[in-house]
DNA sequence: GCAAATTATCAAAGCGCTTTGAATTTCCGA
DNA sequence: TCGGAAATTCAAAGCGCTTTGATAATTTGC
């Protein structure tokens, strides 16, 4: 018969932890190994001072135990959480949980786990939006957050400078005095190729199905439209403008309504591939063919389950991988975490234009 | 001129915390307080015997300093991580970083902020997934995981079970032994259902584009249909039925070959809206209407982007909503890591079958 | 062959919180 | 007015890690 504390020492030595996952720890695999935990801890962590041999002892024995250090104690110790922050505002009017989002995060996610780092994901009402940096920031969450969606003059630039919490832009904020990070496409030049391309092949009326205008991408996406046609003479047309959110629904609407206009537009611009659908539906509502009767070119995220097409595109398109994008804005903010000294990093990503099917000369 | 230690004194006083976010922390606070730290914690957790005049003197200070608790201190202390896992395997043949996912994370995501715990994304190749689950789990990452996109037989659950993580998964695995928690959708019946009424219209040819089947939701709903032909007396015909992932092109093309068959079938059963609109496009192409020469009746997920119309749907539907799913999920696991001694919950939700365009009598 | 340098290891403090067990204060009825 | 119960508050230990500042073991230089 055993004592209770023999048993319990007996209960100690079994390695139940590869099993139960309740935690082979620093102190008992030193323990184990009749070493310090300073020794152990070292030798997991790469330090010089350690002796080779004993280092490949504690490898082993990691391994055999599967121990991983505790996240919290391993972020307590050394004031570092290890993890990145994402905000998704929720709301009736502007859903960021949209799929571009989706595909910017699967990216994100890549370039965190390479480095170790975890994703942290804040759904927040509109309002409580700006409450949650600073609550991610005060707790010590995450060492550094991406912002996503900037508008114009957005003032969560402002404030994450003012609280000193890293932070990435995805897009970028136009009348923003202060320097910061930002990886953006170059929306305006996109457009305007875009629509030089239309003007190109003889479309005159041509309508723009925008996003919500407040977002700074919006605005430059805009800017880059009317600039293209003014350059031509064309005066920018407000019958022929709308903006919204990127929806399936928008598209179908706005292009039906159009096209009931007493001249209607022969060439649709539109900002999102699901848009895009949408306009298209409405072109053969109208008993037209897209493509030949009305042309249309859209931006295309390269979302992962809604492609454009395969080797011919089905959409002529401004094209730039949104996941791309998530990798590289993730690599950029681990870099200023690593040196906080660096300046700011910039980044702007041209969008390809890509011919699909989707456009032909205007229709005399 | 001050010493050092009179400017570091001074230095501390002052409360930078709430501009700078340097973590105004508990002996600070306690210190200003002129309370120990055991107070002044439990005036901020509800403990009851603290003195209500000293509970609101406390609760000042802290909203005063913008003070929160350090996350991983907290965790640190009490064992827990207030944090739940969600692994995303990516991967080129079956990508979960679609658009169902990110609608489910936005439920969940509201879950989790009603009740202070965060989402943490783990995005894993394929091939890492198992690992990524004991990695969370030893390292202490998470007290729970929703496990995502189920399969036949999931091993995944095993070892979940084996491990001792508190899991919920979002579907079933059939032919899983041991119990476990999970919620779903009555994805059988919701197929059976679809197609008798396509029976009803007179419909004997009808395709089901199905999901990968390996997935166990697609296993189902292939059941339903099948029972459903069966029990009228139409035996499943292989050429009408395919199996991939729902992208809008598989859609596409699926039901673009079927068209052309000798004899092509009078309506398609589709798996998701995304590869509907596939299926629509192809209708199009081939010189059809939907909804009067062909028949659609799709899954509908309630995506908030892409919403299957308005008041009157497009396409007929069986219709959930994921998002709602994912609150409801969230909390299940919430419960069970409250309490674990519950048995699994489970959670059987039926889907609507709503009347859109896209359906109608055969024609003769 | 011995002091000095180098290498390998360790004990203990500290990260910022919670919680235990004890100490202090206040309140009440006898 | 006094002793015990109730109400408050506190000091200290502990969560699992890293890191500092020794200490012990081994080599090296002369």
């Amino acid at each position: 018969m055993l004592t209770q504390s023999e048993a319990r020492a007996l209960f100690d030595t079994i390695n139940l932890s590869a099993l139960n996952g309740d935690s082979m720890n620093l102190k008992q695999l030193s323990a184990d190994l009749g070493l310090s935990q300073t020794t152990v801890s070292r030798a997991l962590n790469g330090f010089p001072e350690v002796n080779e041999a004993t280092r490949l002892r504690v490898a082993e024995a990691a391994r055999r135990y599967n121990y991983r250090p505790n996240k919290r104690a391993k972020g307590l110790a050394t004031g570092r959480a290890m993890a990145i922050g994402h905000v998704i505002p929720i709301s009736s009017k502007h859903e960021i949980v949209n799929p571009i989002f989706g595909d910017f995060i699967a990216g994100a996610g890549e370039t965190y786990a390479a480095a170790d780092y975890d994703m942290v994901l804040s759904v927040v009402s509109d309002a409580d939006e700006i409450e949650a940096y600073g609550k991610l920031n005060a707790k010590g969450t995450v060492d550094g957050v991406i912002l996503h969606g900037p508008r114009l003059n957005d003032k969560r630039i402002a404030l994450l400078n003012d609280i000193g919490l890293p932070f990435v832009v995805h897009g970028r904020s136009s009348d923003t005095a202060l320097p910061y990070a930002w990886l953006d496409i170059n929306n305006r030049q996109a457009f305007e190729r875009a629509t030089d391309l239309l003007l190109d092949l003889g479309h005159r009326r041509i309508a723009l199905l925008n996003g919500i205008e407040a977002m700074d991408f919006a605005h430059r996406r805009r800017a880059g439209y009317e600039a293209a046609l003014i350059a031509r003479g064309v005066s920018p047309n407000p019958d022929l403008m709308r903006s919204d959110e990127m929806t399936e629904g928008y598209g179908y609407v706005a292009a039906a309504e159009m096209l009931r206009l007493a001249i209607p537009p022969t060439a649709f611009l539109t900002a999102s591939l699901i848009t895009a659908i949408g306009v298209r539906r409405a072109i053969e509502d109208a008993g037209l063919k897209m493509g030949r009767d009305i042309s249309v070119v859209t931006h295309d995220d390269e979302l992962s389950y809604l492609r454009n097409g395969d080797a011919v595109p089905i959409f002529t398109a401004t094209r730039s991988s949104v996941r791309m994008a998530g990798r590289m804005a993730a690599q950029m903010l681990l870099d200023q975490i690593a040196d906080p000294t660096m300046p700011p990093q910039e980044h702007l990503l041209e969008a390809a234009l890509v011919i699909g099917q989707s456009t032909g000369p205007v229709l005399r």
